[in-house]
DNA sequence: CCTGTGCTGCGAATATTTTCGCATTTGGAT
DNA sequence: ATCCAAATGCGAAAATATTCGCAGCACAGG
């Protein structure tokens, strides 16, 4: 982790590969549609040819032609980007990254996704006052904050 | 949003970008210090100077050398980066995203924190029953996960 | 006042990235 | 069987990024 995969690329390499990991995989052309500044079909391909050779991509044929596939899953690469975010940006402040997350999405939680939230913070706190924290909750009991 | 800043830089611009935020303000001996693969600080200082041309930079004088500063607030990158994660990690899929944040976070949350947390939940979440919103918050009563 | 230290900015060489055209291959339709 | 359309991979040109050395400037100490 101490060198993300993501700062040894260079730039068109990024964006190739945040297309790809935007789409879970793609063909060339379809990378190429969502690239930014978009080069010549030819110009993409190469890139992706490079990558490939240096191990960031793999390919399937499927029917005529190929769909390439990140060598790092997608979970993988997801949790990295996030820490080095968290870290970057954060300066490892937890709270105010959740906070930025739930803030700027676009999309809102439906109530299940929320009460699962719920759980998993439980779980992220310092158990200090274990017997206690039942009250602490009740905090938000009132909060109409919007 | 279309164009992230982040996507336009090359690969030592992105790196060196990253180095300011991470300290917040830096100068260019302290990027070199934390910069994967240093090369020589005159490096460092020939690009600090082109970011600086381009706009991404601008710096203060303080005492014999310049301090770097960000010219887009670092709030303002914060909320960028996690956007980005966000759909191109996620899929825009915020719960995933924010689990994945609370999971692989080295830190865990106050107890406070935990709380402040809650309400924002709460207000990100589409409102439907919202008379009944206290019942569902209370599945999470039980949850001794870990 | 002179000198040394530590910083800035620039020019130019070098290395890397990025681009694209073109020759080839593959598969399906006539 | 032949031709067409669609895809691949490569080579080499062009554009960019990256590197560093060196000259110049400002300040502190002797």
């Amino acid at each position: 982790m101490s060198k993300p995969l993501t700062h040894r690329l260079s730039r068109r390499e990024r964006q190739i590969m945040d297309a790809i990991y935007t789409l879970g995989q793609a063909s060339a052309a379809q990378v190429l549609e969502i690239l930014p500044d978009p080069p010549s079909l030819s110009s993409v391909r190469k890139l992706i040819l490079i990558l490939e050779q240096r191990g960031h991509l793999h390919h399937v044929q499927q029917a005529q032609h190929f769909i390439y596939i990140p060598t790092q899953p997608r979970q993988s690469a997801a949790r990295s980007a996030m820490k080095q975010v968290l870290t970057t940006f954060f300066g490892g402040n937890l709270e105010t990254a959740v906070a930025t997350l739930l803030t700027e999405a676009e999309t809102e939680l439906s109530e299940d996704e929320a009460a699962r939230l719920y759980n998993l913070i439980e779980s992220s706190v310092t158990a200090q006052n274990s017997s206690d924290d039942a009250t602490s909750r009740s905090t938000s009991e009132t909060g109409e904050t919007k």
